[in-house]
RNA sequence: CGCGGGGUAGAGCAGCUGGUAGCUCGUCGGGCUCAUAACCCGGAGGUCGUUGGUUCAAAUCCUUCCCCCGCAACCA
């Protein structure tokens, strides 16, 4: 009988800057689930890669002096870089697609041209009003009183080509396979896809760009290239050879696909995905999985938080099995979860290490202990096995349960019930008494047969999160061959009667928290001083064009928040002139608005009129402002009261 | 009224198709000694954000308001 498949698929991660934690918990996640498929029987296909394409790399990569080309491959493939992480972190994906490999490009050329052969791609217009001095297009409700909002000078109706993507047009058969059943879960997620973006109406989707080039060429327009939505989404098929001749496996697995993503690509994967696939007459994959973020210290992770938790510092100092059993254990995989090093280092004591590595540990030592090492077969039952026994009959069930849900920390919740209740089974039986009762020896024999089997079954659950150590483990308890598969999980009385065990090193030591604690702590702190970058010195200007600007000093007025912004505050200032101006500027997160009512600023007051949030400012205050490790620094420049409102800085 | 998520023991969370409020950590006390000072048992600690309602019965359904967090907007 064949096999049935499955397949299954992270997002490409973006490698503009090294891969965090959050892309490791995903591609962990996804890698459990794979394992997991494999162990009962499935023929997997596990796909993850990069998404190497786009304007943000064709900028980082002149900054940094190299092609695009060089600046992917030194991430992806370079010492510490994305292969290298998903290797440390024991991912056992099949292949691994970068959308800059050849047989890729050749197959989005060919997907591109088919829907605009059928029709579903088409060449258009960014429709706009055109501020020739400004090069920018606008939109109707941008223009200020009907004028550029930059420079206040007349606009004119214009057009730029590009291609555009249909999406209008699947509109409501995408919503129908939203509202239709497990296409998108969590089932959380269907109703703000569907109140956010469809209900708003979706709108014709721009697939290609000619502002940049770093991309696929559209091969029968040259100067424009394929932009991400058809690029990295259909990573997922060409990856198994659709449109292309690198691989053969599309039929195969393309209609059992999964996918994994986070949150904030939920969108396109459920919305934008399924209408391309319908353009182009492709089955649609089975599932589309949004999982939540880590949070850190309540918000999320990024670079200039400078809050990202690097998977290598972890893995090296917990283990790769602890770090990944960790991910998946502590956080529910649909919704955020907050991510501490305290919290790490607690649920590696209390799970692996009190519960789970010592359970091993007591048990092998007796079985050492009391018979040598090798199990004597006589036996006696009790009454006071029942419900062990019980638990290892029928948790197998349970956890297949949720592990075909993707509830991993719920699976991993049934496994450590029984866990805990083979800790206690000792405590209830007390095998040290027996053992000093020569008549109890059957007795005896009978409880560490017991411990032993609800650890082999516990570990056969265990594998998929944490393979390395379950395999260290088997051999520790003597359990080899037939009796680690999945077959065998939810049965008793699999391990032979004369089983043999050896103690060995301890699968997962105690961390010392204060210790662990400090030790991260001076690490992080080694590499925070990384002094905020000097920006070079900006190109010349001509004393004439400094001079254009009208740079005055102004007295505050008023000041209040702007109603629904998080940033803006709204100024009302006296510039000298006798009228009253008005200007709007983004620094609420470091100012209130009472400590600045009454200071003496300086304003900028010869810019032209632009409105925010719907309101006017006329002009914009001088702050002195840095990027430093914690994010932006930002200081409104203040001067001394006694210099007159209208002075101006020459 | 832009969209969404959330406010439950000191911390982190579950429960939310209505019926004595649960888990992990921490804390207090007890047991055990096989084990990685681990394991087992028990206690203390919550008027389940606020208001009003439906009901024999609400953390759980409806309603008012407050607060937090994302997205969006926006930050010359």
């Amino acid at each position: 009988m064949e096999k049935e498949r499955f397949y299954i698929t992270t997002p490409i991660y973006y490698p503009s800057d090294k891969l965090h934690i959050g892309h490791t918990y995903c591609t962990v996640a996804t890698d459990t689930i794979a394992r997991y498929k494999r162990l009962c029987g499935y023929d997997v296909m596990f796909l993850t890669g990069t998404d190497e394409h786009g304007q943000k790399i064709e900028e980082k990569a002149k900054e940094a002096g190299v092609t695009p080309k060089e600046y992917v491959d030194r991430i992806v493939t370079g010492k510490g870089g994305v292969l290298d992480l998903w290797k440390l972190m024991n991912i056992s994906n099949d292949r691994f697609i970068r959308t800059t490999d050849d047989y890729h490009v050749e197959g989005i050329q060919r997907v591109f041209r088919k829907m605009y052969e059928k029709g579903d791609i088409y060449k258009g217009a960014y429709k706009g009003k055109y501020c020739t001095p400004c090069e920018s297009f606008w939109t109707e409700s941008q223009l200020v009183d009907g004028k550029c909002p930059d420079c206040g000078r007349e606009v004119h109706d214009a057009e730029e080509e590009a291609y555009f993507f249909r999406l209008s047009k699947y509109a409501k058969p995408v919503q129908e396979l939203l509202e239709s059943g497990t296409f998108l879960e969590p089932a959380s997620r269907v109703n703000e896809m569907i109140n956010n973006f469809i209900k708003p109406g979706l709108e014709d989707l721009c697939v290609s760009r000619t502002s940049f080039s770093w991309g696929i060429p559209v091969d029968f327009d040259p100067g424009h290239v394929v932009y991400v939505w058809v690029d990295a989404l259909f990573n997922y098929a060409t990856a198994l050879g659709f449109m292309n001749d690198r691989y053969d496996d599309y039929d195969k697995y393309w209609p059992v696909a999964h996918h994994i993503v986070g949150k904030e690509i939920v969108r396109f994967h459920s919305i934008i995905w399924p209408a391309m696939l319908m353009s182009m007459g492709m089955p649609l994959p089975r599932k589309v999985y949004g999982h939540g973020w880590l949070i850190i210290d309540g918000g999320k992770m990024s670079k200039s938080k400078g809050n990202v938790v690097d998977p290598y510092v972890l893995a090296e100092k917990f283990g790769v099995d602890a770090l990944r059993f960790f991910l998946l254990r502590t956080f529910p995989f649909g919704t955020d979860g907050n991510f501490s090093n305290e919290l790490l280092i607690s649920t590696i004591n209390t799970d692996l290490a009190n519960d789970l590595g010592n359970l091993v540990s007591r048990t092998t030592a007796m079985v050492e202990k009391y018979f040598g090492g090798r199990l004597s077969p006589e036996r006696e039952s009790s009454p006071a096995d029942e419900e062990l026994v019980n638990l290892i009959r029928d948790t197998k069930a349970r956890y297949a349960k949720q592990m075909d849900a993707f509830q991993l920390h719920l699976a991993l919740e049934e496994v450590f019930k029984l866990i805990q209740r083979a800790n206690k089974y000792i405590d209830e039986n007390a095998p040290w008494v027996l053992a000093k009762d020569e008549s109890k020896k059957a007795r005896l024999a009978t409880v560490m047969y017991n411990l032993l089997e609800a650890l082999r079954v516990s570990l056969v659950m265990l594998s998929p999160f944490m393979p390395d150590s379950c395999a260290k483990a088997f051999a520790q308890i003597g359990a080899e061959g037939e009796s680690v598969s999945w077959d065998k999980a939810g049965e008793y009385g699999v391990l032979p009667a004369e089983v043999s065990v050896h103690k060995g090193e301890t699968l997962f030591p105690r961390i010392d928290m204060a210790k662990m604690l400090a030790e991260l702590e001076s690490q992080s702190a080694k590499k925070e001083p990384e002094a905020p970058a000097y920006k070079p010195v900006l190109p010349e200007v001509s004393i004439d064009e400094f001079a254009k600007c009208d740079m005055r000093v102004c007295k505050i007025l008023s000041c209040e928040a702007v109603p629904k912004s998080d940033k803006l505050l709204k100024f009302v200032l006296d510039d000298g002139s006798g009228k009253p101006r008005q200007i709007l500027s983004g620094i609420h997160h470091f100012y209130e608005p009472e400590q600045l009512v009454g200071k003496t600023v300086v304003a900028i007051l010869n810019l032209p009129t632009r409105k925010m949030m719907g309101q006017p400012s006329e002009g914009m205050l001088i702050s002195a402002a840095r990027e430093t490790p914690e994010g932006e620094e930002v200081h409104l420049l203040m001067l001394d009261d006694s210099v007159p409102a209208g002075a101006q800085l020459c």
